[in-house]
DNA sequence: TCCTTGCGAATTTTT
DNA sequence: TTCGCAAGGA
């Protein structure tokens, strides 16, 4: 039996079965009201409490709701205390809104389950038992920019070139076997060698040891350290075991290898955990979601349950048959057919257009006419692949007076003057906070530059002390040039100060108190800048902020946590993301557009990652269609503008992956070719998406297949580009008459509007290799060359 | 110590 | 194109 003492918080933490438990409520049994209303194979997933169960649910199949009544269900009936049940998610809001849901049907109970995300509740173990790992009580966590900073200055000390390995790419290989549960023990030689010259091993080391010195973890850690933890001390990890009887796990497709090894240690107590996810919607392999985890969980865990939700509640079944027919072309899934008994709804609408200036004008137009025709511009959003192509959408909808939203973005915790405003609130808290120390050392201005924070380092690692005390000393001392040192006393006596108020100081008053006399707020003020009048926004509504929490020490231990933005949501504005921040939300009507081949599949995803990558763009492309309850309006430019670059695109190859019966693909006039060169013989081409099979293929002679990744013209090279906008389609030379198989061939003298004349070397299809005399070997669509 | 200029790189992102 | 960073001059 657990040792009753070793949790901190009885209230909070009752060991494993120091109490039993209570009889099942007879009025539950079955009919329990929170139970109604449940098809059978929700109800399946949520009755099924013994052993170990996936769920796999589709999108739009009422995963939340059966992962909340399971939850609810598990508790209301008995069958497990609520300090018994860990369950876990991905995000800050995911764990909100389950812990609001889950009150609704057992009450405040809620409260005493441990219910949070990875991290949180990793932090909550380690917490406990933190000096087993090395570290002391109240250590703290590191975001991405100190631990870029951390890093950064490793990078330089151990006199590593940072411009051929830049710290942000070293970072990134570190998180990723952090992710994978490997600390830097664990490194093979072979696996480091790659990088920097083969020093990443070492400079992984160097890095996790100074975190120690800092008392402080990065977000890997906090998995990381319970690893290390549970490993090295079993007998912590048999109370943990004995506690934990039932595991609940959200979005399980996205799990890390560490977060694996973590909830399978866990689990081998009872062994009743239940995870939930959907195969297809694993989009985060690339920051290490491990989507083979939830592929081989029926092995992992042995007489595990299979529960299929395929019932979806969201979207009209040609939405359904257009994404299903997507996704048929990933490998090595788990498989599901959705079904709906609603309407089959309206065809899916492709649009091609002259570039991305005219996709944007297109949205706007239709966004608007779809709200005067009743929709709500809240329920319709636009969702891009990459952060930038945001911009022409914003540009646009800003000249229409459409109200829009930009969902995702820089978040309020990273804003630059936030992050300052904290990092003087954790000096305060915490004085050993270096690197906190260090960011605000010199801002605003005041004459401590890196001369004297270079001495003040010297000597705290001399002396083995943190810099505000190294820099305290030395304001007393005569190391400095007077100027300096007159400087650093000022500051020094400015922290005492406030430090001196903390106890007697309501603290989002002296928040208020720190910016207004460490001048951070004039420095604001007397910035001239436009974003200006925004930050000093932001920095009110830090410490407006700060009023919820009871001391100022609670706060700093929240916002290193949750650092997710409230969203306002509900007014008429439409919104504007990426495919990533979409996933769980849903829309009446969702524009894809920059459907085009290198931009959507990402180029970039293909060349580093492989088939695999591609189809991780598919299931991305499979989570965009998901997303709408009635319409998708998908788009792709013939031209489009990367970095300043004008390249010339063909559409995406998942196009051509969609059910021609359910996609109505028009264009406008001559933008690929005169109504001759594509489709039927007379058709325009708007009239393709009635045939059965999609014409388009038959139409470009292009049959993608999934290992095949590397064609079409890419973006971010060379080839196709040009620095001058293309002419504009009133222009001429673009509507190009040619018969339907090519009308090129080999040898031919042919002329470019960008690239003059040249000599095909070889065809493919509607894809020519084309010998310019001037702009060199060029891949090139035939839509774009013309006879001279 | 601060400010200007020039070069290079440029998804997706939670905690 | 645009942004961020680093080197070099005032």
């Amino acid at each position: 039996m657990a040792d009753p003492h070793m949790y901190d918080d009885p209230n909070d933490d009752r060991p494993a079965g120091s109490s039993p438990a209570p009889p099942v409520a007879p009025a539950f049994r079955g009919d329990a009201p929170y139970l109604a209303g449940l098809n059978p194979s929700q109800r399946e997933a949520v009755e099924a409490l013994d052993g170990p169960v996936l769920v796999l649910a589709g999108a739009g199949t009422g995963k939340t709701r059966v992962l909340t009544t399971r939850l609810g269900h598990l508790l209301a009936t008995g069958t497990a205390r609520p300090w018994n049940v860990l369950a876990v998610t991905f995000t800050n809001k995911a764990a909100r809104e389950m812990r609001d849901r889950v009150a609704s049907i057992i009450g405040p109970a809620v409260e005493q389950t441990w219910l949070g995300t990875f991290h949180a509740l990793g932090l909550r173990v380690l917490r406990r038992h933190c000096e087993l790992v090395g570290l002391k009580s109240g250590f703290t966590i590191l975001d991405a920019d100190d631990q870029h900073r951390l890093l950064k200055q490793i990078i330089q000390a151990e006199g590593v070139d940072d411009k051929r390995w830049p710290a942000r790419m070293l970072m990134t290989v570190i998180q990723r076997w952090k992710d994978r549960g490997l600390g830097p023990d664990k490194i093979a030689a072979v696996d480091a060698g790659e990088f920097a010259a083969g020093r990443l091993g070492e400079i992984y080391k160097l890095y996790q040891e100074r975190l120690l010195i800092l008392n402080a973890v990065d977000f890997g850690d906090l998995l990381l350290h319970c690893l290390t933890l549970f490993q090295q001390h079993p007998d912590v990890l048999a109370r943990y075991q004995q506690q934990f009887t039932h595991l609940l796990v959200d979005e399980y497709q996205d799990t890390n290898v560490a977060q694996y090894l973590w909830l399978r240690l866990l689990a081998q107590g009872r062994g009743n955990i239940c995870c939930v996810g959907d195969d297809d919607q694993s989009i985060y392999g690339w920051r290490g979601a491990e989507i083979g985890n939830i592929l081989k969980f029926e092995k992992d865990f042995p007489g595990a349950k299979v529960v299929r939700l395929e019932q979806n509640y969201r979207s009209t079944s040609r939405i359904l048959a257009a994404a299903s027919e997507l996704i048929a072309h990933n490998d090595g899934r788990l498989g599901k057919t959705l079904w709906t008994e609603g309407d089959d709804g309206e065809r899916i609408a492709a649009r091609g257009v002259w570039d991305g200036e005219e996709e944007a004008r297109f949205v706007g137009e239709r966004a608007e006419d779809l709200q005067r025709k009743g929709t709500s511009l809240a329920q319709m959003a636009v969702l891009v692949r990459a952060g930038f192509q945001t911009r022409e959408f914003e540009e646009r909808f800003l000249k229409l007076g459409v109200p829009y939203r930009v969902v995702g973005g820089a978040r309020f915790y990273e804003r630059m003057e936030v992050r300052d405003a904290l990092a003087y609130l954790r000096v305060i808290n915490q004085p050993d906070n270096d690197l906190a120390f260090e960011r605000i050392i010199n801002k605003p201005k005041r004459g401590i530059g890196d001369a004297t924070l270079k001495l003040v380092h010297e000597q705290a690692r001399a002396r083995g002390i943190p810099l505000y005390r190294a820099a305290a000393e030395m304001a007393e001392t005569d190391e400095l040039k007077p100027a300096a040192r007159r400087k650093l006393h000022g500051v020094i006596e400015d922290f005492r100060r406030w430090r001196g108020l903390v106890d007697d100081t309501e603290h989002a008053e002296l928040a208020r108190i720190v910016l207004d006399e460490s001048g951070y707020t004039d420095m604001w003020k007397a910035d001239k800048s436009p974003d200006a009048p925004g930050r000093l926004e932001n920095l009110k509504e830090l410490t407006n902020a700060m009023e919820e929490f009871a001391s100022l020490a609670e706060f700093l231990e929240h916002i290193s946590l949750v650092m997710d933005n409230v969203e306002a949501e509900g007014s008429e504005q439409i919104s504007i993301m990426t495919l990533h921040a979409a996933k769980g939300l849903e829309f009446d009507v969702v524009f894809l557009p920059g459907w085009e081949d290198g931009l959507f599949p990402s180029q970039r995803t293909m060349d580093e990652n492989g088939a695999a990558g591609l189809e991780e763009e598919r299931r991305l492309a499979y989570v965009g269609l998901t997303r709408a309850r009635r319409q998708v309006e998908l788009s792709f430019a013939a031209n489009r503008r990367i970095h300043g670059r004008w390249q010339n695109a063909i559409p995406s190859r998942f196009l051509s992956e969609l059910p021609g019966a359910h996609v109505e693909i028009t264009s406008d006039t001559g933008l690929y070719g005169s109504s001759s060169s594509f489709g039927s013989a007379q058709g325009s081409y708007g009239s393709l998406g009635a045939t059965d099979h999609n014409d388009w293929e038959d139409v470009s002679g292009y049959r993608p297949r999934s290992d095949d990744i590397k064609r079409g013209p890419s973006y971010g090279r060379r080839g196709g580009t040009s620095r001058a906008k293309p002419p504009t389609l009133e222009g001429q030379g673009y509507v190009v008459e040619r018969a339907k198989s090519s009308p090129y061939s080999v040898d031919e003298r042919v002329f470019h509007q960008k690239f003059g004349m040249g000599t095909v070397t070889a065809v493919d299809g509607d894809k020519l290799d084309i010998s310019f005399d001037h702009a060199g070997e060029k891949k090139v669509i035939a839509r774009f060359i013309s006879k001279p």
